[in-house]
Parts: C-alpha cells; structure tokens; sequence
DNA sequence: CCTACTGTCCTACAGTGCTAGGACAGCAAA
DNA sequence: TTTGCTGTCCTAGCACTGTAGGACAGTAGG
C-alpha cells in the first residue's frame, strides 16, 4: 500500500488518507482482514505526525470501513457498514444526489451520466474480483 | 426562492446557500435568466451578514452556475459550465467514483445502486421538464 | 442630480480545525 | 519481566476559514 500525499492540495492530509483507504478498499487493492500499515511508520514515510494517521485511522473506524484490535493494529472491516438500512440508504442518495447535480450544471446528457456510471460501476468490480491485485 | 439555514448543521451557512441553489436549479426551480433574490433582503430573511450571502453568490459565479450584471443583480446563467470539456469529464468522474465508493462500503449492490441512479435522474428530469414550477 | 437599489472590496475578529510532541495503555516475544 | 511494537489521550500552537461591519462603485428611476 503505497499513499500519495499532496501538501499543497488544500485538503487535509488525514482526508485524503480517508479517501484513498476508502478507494483502495473499494477497487479490491485492501482486502477484508487485511493490515493497514501500521501508524508510526507510515507517518514517518509520509513525512507527518503519528496524530494526523491516528486520526485518519479513527475516522475509518467510525465510518466502520476498518477496525482496531488493542495492541495488534489495524485491519480492513469484514462486514463493513454498522448503520441501519434507511441511514445507508440516505447516505448513498445525498451522494448520487450530488452527482446527478453535477451532471446538470456541467450539462451532462442522462445516457453518457449512464454510460459513465456504468464504466465505474465495472471498473471497481473488475478490480475487486481480481485474485491477485497484480498492478 | 425559500431558503433553510440549520446554524447547528456545522456546515457553512454560505456553502448550504451554494448547495440548495445548485440543487433547485438542477430540479428546475430556478430557471435561466431568473434573477436570485438580492443579497440584502435575504441577508436580513436568514438573520446573517450580507458577506456570507456575496460569498455564496461568489462561489456560484466561479462555478458558472450563476452570473452577476454590476448595479442589476445576480442571475440564473443560461449557459452553464465555463470549464472544458476533459475537466467537466473529470469534475463528474469524481462525483460518480466518490458515490460508487460509498455504495461499496454501504454494502449496497450494482443493481439497487443502479434502480436508485435512474430514480434520481427522473426526478429531477421530470421536474426541470415542468413549465409551471407548482409545489 | 439625487436617491435607492444592486454587488464588491477591505479590514477585523472569533472560532475551529489541522498538525504536532509528550506521556500512557495493551499485546507479544525474548 | 523486559523490550519493542501496537494504538490513544492530552495539550498546545498555528493557520485558516467563516462571519461581520464600514466604505465604495455601478445602475435605474424620480
């Protein structure tokens, strides 16, 4: 798991930590179970404080992508998602929401939103059926 | 034009502002050319400093959704979208990836996240398609 | 011209959010 | 037990951002 960090981005380095661990689990590139690289060593690579990973690391919990076992470190949730069915569904319809918004105002047609949703919606489940994230 | 401010809801008054009129120009509830309410009276109408209001409106105009003729007032922009086309491409990408993301760790499959892209898209299809914007 | 409206620039202040370092707690192997 | 790893809590500094008020510029109508 190699994360790249862009200091002049604007967005905070423990969000982009966020989004990254959340991609990387989606695209099949972390598995269930699997370690995430441990915080002090990883802050070090990174050039960061220990706190800033920390804090990335307790934002994926809290959103139940990963879990922490005391003293062992932190591992990719099996069965993520500890919220009920309406609250994921409203989460997920603020997202597409969001999307479809975009589309409007940077006028983008339905069939190529379609289209491009459809690309996405393979790409991730390519990658993540993959045995081997050989890339 | 009614707009709702939560004080509590930690977002930024102004981006709230940015979003509902993104959100009721995609639906069709602002159309192009109609002018958005000015920026005194709405200051005084949600109890805040004209400057956060001008900062809304501000961030709509570099985003091309709006567009402001000096001493006549803000307005709807007919055509929306100043940016090219692979940065519109890219600008969506995103929105499309963070919501498949979301739909992963929600535990919800291609087809219900499909069914719920298409629900949206009629939605606000079939609103913006309405000549009289009743409700 | 003058008034009343439109949005804008400048400055300032308070709150918060990001990052950082020291000290502490849980687990495992020597 | 001791050592070396794991993550965590506490505190602090620093910057930035959100909000606010005063003064200014462009337009329309009396």
């Amino acid at each position: 798991m190699i994360f790249q960090i862009d200091f002049k981005a604007g967005k905070p380095v423990y969000l982009q930590l966020v989004d990254q661990i959340r991609y990387a689990a989606a695209a099949g590139r972390l598995r269930p179970g699997e370690p995430l690289p441990s915080i002090r060593p990883l802050a070090e690579e990174l050039r960061v404080n220990r706190n800033t990973i920390a804090k990335a690391y307790a934002e994926l919990e809290s959103q139940g992508v990963i879990e922490t076992l005391p003293g062992k470190g932190c591992f990719l949730k099996v069965n993520s998602s500890p919220f009920t069915k309406p609250v994921r569904d409203k989460l997920l319809l603020t997202e597409i929401d969001e999307a479809v918004v975009m589309a409007h105002h940077l006028q983008i047609g339905r069939d190529k939103f379609l289209a491009l949703v459809q690309e996405r919606l393979d790409y991730f489940e390519r990658k993540s059926t993959q045995h081997d994230s050989a890339e």
